[in-house]
DNA sequence: CCTTGTTTATGGCCGC
DNA sequence: GCGGCCATAAACAAGG
């Protein structure tokens, strides 16, 4: 029902769909998983249109967690209070949006299912990825203040190669986290020509505390689209899925908690132990300055409650999949 | 009972 | 036109 009107554009419907959405919101957060009432939350204080119909969007929303493979579940822990339990992405689905933009996939992400030998359980995933949380986590509480921003879902496993180190502007971890990373604001350049009324993606910002922040004047906000200078800078440091990123809140320039990863790691490249990962070649193109590659840890390696060996499958072997169009 | 998840179905839009 | 992606609705199960 068409409502013209009146309404400033915080009522139209956001370009993106709800796998995008939904990819913004976990990304967003320092764990890279959510419970779903808090991808519910990171949608509503960002995008006004779903402050209503919660209804209908909710169940649409939940329909994609579970019909699509880019999704993953992970349970809860025991000592952890809440219901339902915690969605992340799929380590290898970063290659999702990134051809195109956020505003449609091009290809559909599908988790190959018990071809080889192992069959791919997201279970593999899943615990990978809470251990990778976990570790993230205490390092965190030790470190101080902020978050490294890296995405549990680090790898590029073989499956999705990505054509280049390039990242797509429109890819995730640019559309959530570039705000703290934009160089007066010239961020945007390779913005794509997107309707000026819905929130420019980069300024979504990934902080919870943010929020209310940033976000609306988003809205009117025009001057965006410099679409010719390539955004280079941007995927420097959001390089591939999940690539350690610079502190999330402010503080841009801090020694990084150095976890270097690969933009796009040989399918063997993949770190045995993710969070403390060994010094690993440059691999990035562009090495953000900031980023130091002391590879020591952030002195915190041994606060994590959590053995390690806890089943450290790795998620190379476990994580068979691949994009299909 | 409500929230969370899963599943099936239908229809629109878009690119090839 | 067909196939893929997406939105939406709805039925249903399970769990807190």
């Amino acid at each position: 029902m068409p409502r013209p009107g009146r309404n400033t554009y915080s009522d139209q419907k956001p370009p993106y769909s709800y796998i995008s959405l939904t990819a913004m919101a976990i990304q967003s957060s320092p764990e890279k998983m959510l419970p779903l009432s808090e991808i519910y939350k990171f949608i509503m204080d960002r995008f006004p249109y779903y402050r209503e119909n919660t209804q209908r969007w909710q169940n649409s929303l939940r329909h994609n967690l579970s019909f699509n493979d880019c999704f993953i579940k992970i349970p809860r822990r025991p000592d952890q209070p809440g219901k339902g339990s915690f969605w992340a992405l799929h380590p290898s689905c970063g290659d999702m949006f990134e051809n195109g933009s956020f505003l449609r996939r091009r290809k559909r992400f599908k988790v190959l299912k018990s071809d080889h030998l192992a069959p791919s359980k997201p279970a593999d995933a899943a615990q990978y990825l809470q251990q990778q949380a976990k570790l993230r986590l205490s390092a965190l509480a030790a470190s101080g203040t902020h978050l490294p921003q890296m995405p549990a879902a680090a790898y590029n496993l073989g499956g999705v190669a990505q054509p280049s180190g390039f990242k797509h502007p429109f890819a995730i971890e640019n559309i959530i986290a570039r705000e703290y990373k934009m160089p007066g604001g010239l961020a945007f350049s390779a913005m794509q020509p997107v309707p000026a009324a819905y929130p420019l993606p980069n300024q979504l910002t990934t902080m919870g505390s943010s929020l209310g922040t940033g976000w609306p004047h988003v809205y009117g906000s025009a001057g965006m689209i410099d679409s010719a200078t390539p955004i280079s800078m941007a995927s420097a440091d959001y390089s591939a899925y999940g690539v350690p990123l610079k502190p999330l809140c402010h503080a841009a320039g801090q020694t990084l908690p150095a976890i270097p990863v690969p933009i796009k790691p040989t399918p063997a490249a993949v770190p045995a132990l993710p969070a403390l990962p060994a010094p690993i070649p440059t691999l990035l193109s562009n090495s953000p300055p900031s980023l130091s590659p002391t590879s020591s840890q952030t002195a915190t390696s041994q606060s994590s409650p959590a053995t390690p060996s806890e089943t450290l499958t790795s998620p190379a072997s476990a994580l068979h999949s691949v994009a299909v169009h």
